[in-house]
DNA sequence: TTTAGAGGT
């Protein structure tokens, strides 16, 4: 296996074994970062409604031939929502925003949280005349003949998480006064009939595009999807890229994406320049706004003929002021030594000197601290202390906050204290700063640190570590107590310590394995990856060790382009090992794919299926439920029996999840991507018929049928393989790492002659996780076999 | 003997 090995031959080649990789004009070097927003709250009420308002008259000073007032306006709307609207910082910006657009391609708004951008810039715009769509002739590639196609009429508005795209959807169809219930699919909707609906959305199981969708909600990843179809995004007229500041790999790649269309040759649209507004929570833009502008550097690799777009489509910035609360900041005078004696002090002199509430409501404290383990050790000690208290003080209610919850545990952190004269106190990880909104906080106590995940490309693990967090992650920690009214926030380090802390974070890109935004781009035309264009570029040897990992899936061929396999692996969502193993499953060899796809179903469904049990008690209580599940074989097997027996399972799902200490949630989203994954094999033809619907009976897999779902996951992780050496440990096949089987394996403590792992976290030691005991002799097989 | 947070036709 020691001959897989990358050796530099020369400029542009990589070789692996014996064969060679072309890494051609793979080089190009960029600009840096930023911070992030939520969206306003939904409220009630119906009619219909004129959208040019009195006060949008007065904004048409602008040089116009086409008056504003003969704009047709929407199909409905709320009067009382308009109000709302109307007071939205944003509303008075729509004649300046709508201005811009008509002349410039690319406009980057920053507005912080509340000035109501998400909901109210998509409505501002589609009724533009650029924004109608249009038959034009484009040119089939490779043909010289030309097809009459459509292109335009939609907006696209991008939110990194499902919740939030389908929320602002919910709430701007309201707005508009149009239902938001079709349940066509994509971009399906031909003109003739009426329109159904202005407003849609789209996010993973989940589908809403109504006839006549005009405004269309989005996840990202969900138009990376749409990207792969329609390279030139043909359906939309506008792409809106909101929460830009967070900077998940997905929008980084969309980002490129989008570039590459505002910049490079307008043919695959038929001339139509695609409009792009990315929306920012923070004034740190210099690099988006660098990104974005056409004048910057080097934007001539990309089209390699046809006429260009130069001078016209630079990039206009807006800012729009938010709608936050003063917050009063103090740090320590010194470093603390012992940070949760000083969360103590503070939150309890916090406690024991300011009112419990005041006229703009309840005053409740929100402390941000790195983990569970942290913030279980915090509450006890709180709760301890909180007993000692005189009984003219007002009480205590303590609440966990963090993503491990079950969702019940998570909600009742945002219900006011229920008990009288008592002060909330919630403990959150960094869940509390983008993910959710703590109603009722005013205090906000910040330890200034959080665990960070980092993938390391060069021993090809990942760390899990507390790390300083950034400046404006401590901006944003204190913004949680002014969303109510005027708040405080007391920050666990000193000013000098505040100074010293990073900008912004690093962007995810930075941080975690390229494997998947590699492929992401072979499977969309991109050849040169090292000259795709992104805000921060992977260093180069992430890069070519993803090109490399690739190749050896067989993803890539030796000259880097992407093969059938490759292209296979890219219509299941999953991660390029898991899709392999996929293909593998499908093959004859194995013919195993069933069960592949219910184990991949339960490791990509969330956190562990399986809940952590703190307590010796608990352990004890659920320990025979639990162990009809346990295979010898390792996790893997034991996932499969988790999800066959939970598939049979005919009386009450969430009961037996309940018996087994299980997790409910992410067991029913393990079945919604076994149905999705199933579905995606039968249409791709990997399945050859339909399974048979569930419950059907439960049989535990035979023993030699287990070992041909473990040599099928090996197709896809050979590389995290380990030995058991004479002194007990296990060493990696590749890189020779000694690795510790992680306390959650049904593996932990025991002793196999070799193992494969699916994953691989230094956090406290080097862990391997979702553990299964293999043969040497199948490891070794693996390598040879090319994977 | 252990666990930041998002996310996909």
């Amino acid at each position: 296996m020691a001959k897989k090995r990358k050796h530099e031959t020369g400029g542009n080649v990589l070789k692996i074994g014996n064969k060679t990789i072309s890494l051609e004009g793979y080089l190009t070097k960029k600009p840096k970062k930023e911070s992030e927003n939520p969206p306003p709250p939904p409220t009630e009420s119906p009619t219909p409604v004129e959208e040019t308002s009195a006060e949008n008259q007065k904004l048409l000073k602008r040089n116009d031939e086409t008056p504003r007032k003969t704009r047709k306006p929407p199909v409905g709307g709320d009067p009382q929502l308009l109000k709302i609207r109307q007071a939205l910082p944003i509303w008075g910006y729509q004649e300046k925003i709508r201005g811009i657009l008509e002349e410039k391609d690319v406009l980057l708004l920053v507005g912080e949280t509340g000035s109501g951008k998400s909901t109210q810039v998509p409505q501002f715009l589609f009724q533009e005349k650029w924004c109608q769509k249009r038959k034009v002739k484009v040119k089939q590639p490779g043909m010289g003949k030309e097809e009459e196609v459509n292109v335009g009429g939609m907006i696209a508005i991008t939110q990194p998480r499902r919740v939030a795209a389908t929320t602002l959807a919910h709430r701007v169809s309201k707005e508009a006064g149009t239902p938001l219930t079709g349940q066509s699919s994509d971009g399906k909707s031909k003109g003739g009939s009426p329109p159904k609906g202005l407003v849609g959305y789209s996010v993973r199981f989940d589908h809403r595009v109504p006839q006549g969708t005009r405004i269309k909600f989005l996840t990202e990843g969900m138009l990376l999807q749409e990207l792969l179809r329609d390279p030139h995004l043909r359906q939309y007229s506008a792409i809106v890229v909101d929460e830009i500041h967070e900077r998940s790999v997905d929008v980084d790649l969309l980002s490129g994406f989008l570039k590459q269309i505002i910049t490079g040759d307008k043919a695959g649209r038929g001339g139509i320049p695609l409009k792009v507004v990315i929306m920012s929570a923070t004034a740190n833009i210099e690099k988006i706004r660098k990104f974005f502008s056409v004048e910057g550097e080097e934007q001539a690799q990309t089209a390699p003929s046809g006429p260009k777009a130069s001078s016209e489509s630079s990039v206009e910035f807006l800012q729009i002021e938010g709608r936050q609360f003063p917050v009063e900041i103090s740090h320590t005078p010194k470093p603390v030594p012992d940070i949760q004696e000083e969360l103590l002090k503070t939150i309890f002199r916090l406690h024991t000197e300011e009112p419990l509430q005041d006229k703009h409501g309840k005053n409740d404290i929100l402390a941000f601290l790195t983990g569970q383990e942290e913030i279980e050790g915090a509450q006890r000690l709180i709760e301890e202390y909180a007993g000692t208290l005189a009984s003219n003080v007002p009480k205590i209610k303590v609440f966990p906050l963090f993503g491990q919850l079950s969702i019940e545990a998570q909600h009742d952190a945002f219900q006011p204290a229920k008990a009288p004269f008592t002060r909330k106190i919630v403990l959150a990880t960094n869940i509390a700063e983008t993910s959710v909104t703590v109603p009722g906080v005013r205090y906000v106590v910040d330890c200034g640190k959080s665990k960070v995940k980092q993938y390391r490309a060069r021993l090809g693990m990942e760390s899990l570590l507390a790390k300083p967090i950034s400046k404006s992650s401590a901006v944003q920690r204190a913004g949680r107590a002014g969303r109510e009214g005027p708040g405080k926030c007391f920050r666990l380090y000193t000013e000098e310590t505040y100074d010293t802390l990073q900008q912004t974070d690093p962007p995810e890109i930075l941080r975690t394995d390229v494997l998947g935004a590699i492929l992401t781009m072979k499977a969309r035309g991109i050849e040169d990856v090292l000259a795709f264009p992104l805000m921060d570029p992977p260093e180069v040897e992430s890069v070519e060790k993803a090109l490399i990992h690739l190749h050896m899936l067989g993803a890539l061929d030796n000259h880097g382009n992407i093969t059938e396999t490759g292209r296979k692996m890219v219509l299941f969502p999953v991660t390029a090992p898991y899709a392999r193993v996929i293909l593998a499953a499908a093959d004859l060899r194995y013919s195993c794919l069933l069960e592949a796809i219910d184990i991949i179903a339960c490791i990509t469904a969330g956190d562990d299926i399986f809940l952590q049990l703190r307590s010796e008690e608990a352990r004890e209580e659920v320990e025979e439920a639990r162990k009809e599940l346990w295979r010898r074989e390792g996790d893997l097997l034991t996932y499969l029996t988790a999800m066959q027996r939970y598939a049979a399972e005919n009386a009450d799902r969430a009961a037996w999840c309940r018996a087994r200490k299980m997790n409910t949630r992410n067991m029913r989203q393990a079945l919604n991507i076994r149905k999705q994954l199933r579905g995606l094999a039968l249409r791709h033809g990997l399945l050859a018929e339909a399974p048979p619907a569930d419950p059907q009976p439960f049989a535990p897999a035979p023993p030699d049928r287990a070992e041909l779902v473990l040599k099928c996951f090996l197709r896809g992780f050979a590389l995290k393989t380990a030995m058991l050496m004479p002194d007990s440990s296990y060493v990696t096949a590749v890189g020779k790492h000694v690795v510790a089987v992680h306390p959650a394996s049904v593996l932990h403590g025991q002793k196999k002659e070799a193992i494969m792992f699916l994953e691989h976290v230094y956090t406290q030691k080097n862990y391997a996780k979702k553990v299964s005991a293999v043969q040497a002799e199948w490891v070794a097989q693996a390598f040879e076999g090319g994977l």
